[in-house]
DNA sequence: TTGTGTGAACTTGTTCACAGCA
DNA sequence: TGCTGTGAACAAGTTCACACAA
């Protein structure tokens, strides 16, 4: 991995494990939910239940942030959401640009769960000239020649990419030049990028591919021992993603 | 995790690590290009350049596999391709329906990598009644009604949801009741299934905020120690997924 | 008494480094 | 000689189980 592990000034003591960093947002979900119910405190047990984990998993991960719970009692909601966007960087304004405005990219320009979690679309970016103009979630697209200009303007430092695989590697070096610095890719391809630049893929054919691959197996199992048990359900999400190179991309034609 | 663990007939060893399945499929798209440009070797090396991983990880990953490569010459790709295509089950056709037809559905539909794999879209389900016999990807939408129906005379055994948040739980009943046992789910909803019953989640806002907490690190990094040491590049492939109980959801509406 | 917080055991995954085959 | 295949060391992540605070 490699980080340039630097002290922070104000904050914690270190070192959230990834693992649990990509269960934040899992947490942070459904204390949102129970605080649209006004629901004033939750036990790690409810809490774990309502977000598709074990109990001991959450507390553990509750205490790489801090000892923000009650003994006896359980989490304050309103407070938890607080520290998990705070530790998440959610408590700031992250415009967004989305590069790729076909079916997928326009899924993400409608996608809700941006703004109230402190992303903003900043623009949408498409090549095609005809689209140039035309609002899609009622932001208007424009044209690739404006990239460099937006990310700058605005600020951008993350960036979605929904083109498909063949431009996804020119657009990635663009919007790196220009100042991007995290990069969500849905294109299947390997994007390489400097140092410093963050690169998540998510791909829908892989996890087709996983989920075939269990698939099968419980079709030999079955076989093998015809009625046999079923194994305990396993639901997934798709997020941890290690640190150090890994690759591939998503979906979009 | 609780797995059936039964011995399986003609196969390996068994028990291929989930983080190595995870990774299969990359090593699977990676070939795949080389085939395609009708490569007839690599080595680990090259091969994990373009797949983005180490070369010891992917050497270490095809060992599960058994020993397909040649000492001091590499790997025979067309042979390699086959294999991998084979654990991962992809040698069968996997009909697939896609509920929801939204940006999102539709985006899939047009997905051009399904076929490709082993996957062939068997139907499109939408519950607007509007949409009904409207082609998407030259597939005409069925109405959920069809539900159940498509899935039994179908034989499918794999579904993607890609509702609104409110409706995934319901959809997902249905499918499981009509025999669904795999899921891809991308609607931001913790889903309950049975056991047996495999789900996969795929969601966009847990993936930005992941990159929101790392983009924030760096500007704390930077604040710190001005003209720090950028960190070695990471890129990340959402695709761990721990077989217990995870959860959340991404992305339409 | 209840439910958090956490050391310690354990499991899974990654990297190293090198023996051994072509 | 070159590159695979893999045991052994290491690192990360998970689960256990229980002390202790409210």
């Amino acid at each position: 991995m490699a980080t340039g592990r630097t002290h922070r000034p104000a904050t914690r003591s270190r070192g959230i494990p990834e693992a649990t960093v990509a269960r934040l947002p899992l947490y942070l979900r459904a204390l949102t939910a129970l605080s649209e119910r006004s629901v004033p405190t939750v036990s790690s047990e409810e809490l774990a239940a309502a977000a598709g984990v074990n109990s001991a998993k959450l507390r553990k991960d509750f205490s790489y942030l801090g000892s923000y719970g009650t003994r006896g009692v359980g989490y304050d909601v309103e407070y938890l959401v607080y520290q998990i966007s705070r530790e998440l960087g959610l408590t700031q304004d992250w415009p967004v640009v989305i590069v790729g405005i076909g079916n997928l990219g326009a899924a993400l320009a409608n996608y809700g769960g941006f703004a109230s979690r402190g992303f903003r679309v900043a623009a949408l970016i498409d090549a095609d000239p005809a689209m140039a103009g035309k609002p899609v979630a009622g932001i208007p697209v424009q044209h690739t020649d404006e990239l460099e200009k937006i990310i700058q303007d605005d600020g951008v430092s993350i960036g979605v990419i929904a083109t498909p695989a063949g431009a996804a590697q020119q657009v990635c070096d663009r919007l790196v030049a220009a100042g991007v610095t995290s990069i969500l890719n849905f294109a299947p391809t390997v994007l390489s990028v400097p140092d410093g630049v963050d690169v998540r893929k998510v791909d829908l054919s892989i996890e087709l591919q996983i989920l075939a691959f269990h698939e099968q197996r419980k079709a030999g199992e079955e076989a093998a021992a015809t009625a046999a048990v079923p194994r305990t359900a396993r639901q997934d999400v798709a997020t941890d993603q290690g640190p150090d190179g890994d690759v591939p991309a998503v979906m979009p034609t």
